[in-house]
DNA sequence: CATTGTCCCTGGAAGC
DNA sequence: TGCTTCCAGGGACAAT
């Protein structure tokens, strides 16, 4: 499932082949995928336009065009952005030719994926928290926005307006690595706590990016090569296996309907 | 505003 | 073998 780490791997993959090249060709199977404009109107104002730039903000990629506006994507669940890859098929929803040959294929088993485009550069993403990697994201940030809150620590790690692109994955193994359980109330963290999940969620999440993110479902990397991340999770995803730790078997429960998975002991409540 | 629950969407795995 | 249920979960939205 793409978070950030997921994310960041693809922009970085898909830079070297879309910036400075044309839309010349789109072809949109699935109406539900674009949000706005009208599918018509969609493709007309994209096509012929130059890629300048592309970024992404928490979950997002944002592809900015020459001409300052730009397309917004979410792959949500289980979307992906391959490089020529099939064209056609049950779960190709739309697929995007360009200028140097390079085709962009958006395939997604659960239709759950949107994009969209935007007027301005300052595209209209809903309220996000800061980035987990940029200076915004200190531990007096993060005290400061867990401060008072009475929902279950996961939960709130989840609400990408506090933190922007942590997901499910990474939400477990940060609290895994900091030993806090993820019903603990959020504003009842220590000092300590929170300097610890802090330091957690930063490593977690900058290792996933060096691991070029974990292929848990059907997460693929642009060229179609899997990530290596989930290779080192120590939680999430583990069900009945032994804690790295400890050796207590890891143990899995529901906070506000998400998986959630833990180990019992070094994640005391 | 904070919090919680529902819905969307499909397919693989597990249970019976 | 075939049916049902669970599970995967990001985010919009409604309700409290």
């Amino acid at each position: 499932m793409p978070e950030l780490p997921e994310v960041e791997t693809i922009r970085n993959e898909l830079k070297p082949h879309l910036i400075g090249h044309k839309f010349t060709e789109i072809i949109i199977y699935d109406s539900k995928l674009i949000l706005q404009p009208s599918i018509e109107e969609f493709c007309r104002k994209l096509m012929g336009q130059t890629i300048a730039d592309i970024r992404r903000r928490g979950k997002y990629l944002i592809i900015n065009l020459a001409n300052g506006k730009s397309l917004v994507i979410h792959l949500r669940m289980t979307g992906a952005l391959l490089l020529n890859s099939e064209t056609a098929g049950k779960h190709v929803r739309a697929v995007f030719k360009f200028d140097n040959g390079n085709c962009l294929t958006f395939f997604d088993v659960r239709r759950l994926g949107v994009m969209w485009l935007n007027k301005g550069i300052n595209y209209s993403i809903p309220e996000l928290g800061p980035e987990p990697l940029s200076d915004d994201f200190s531990v007096d940030i993060l005290a400061k926005r867990l401060k008072g809150r009475k929902a279950p620590i996961k939960a709130v790690l989840l609400d990408q307006s506090v933190i922007a692109g942590i997901g499910n994955m990474y939400a477990d193994e940060a609290l895994f690595n900091a030993g806090i359980h993820p019903m603990k109330t959020a504003g009842g963290l220590s000092s300590e706590e929170t300097k610890k999940l802090h330091n957690a969620i930063v490593e977690v999440i900058k290792k996933a990016i060096g691991n070029k993110g974990a292929s848990v479902a059907n997460y693929k990397r642009p060229g179609g090569e899997p990530g290596t991340a989930h290779k080192y999770f120590k939680v999430a995803h583990q069900r009945g296996k032994p804690c790295p730790v400890c050796g207590e078997l890891i143990q899995r429960i529901a906070v506000r309907n998400r998986g959630s998975y833990f180990c019992p002991n070094c994640q005391e409540e």
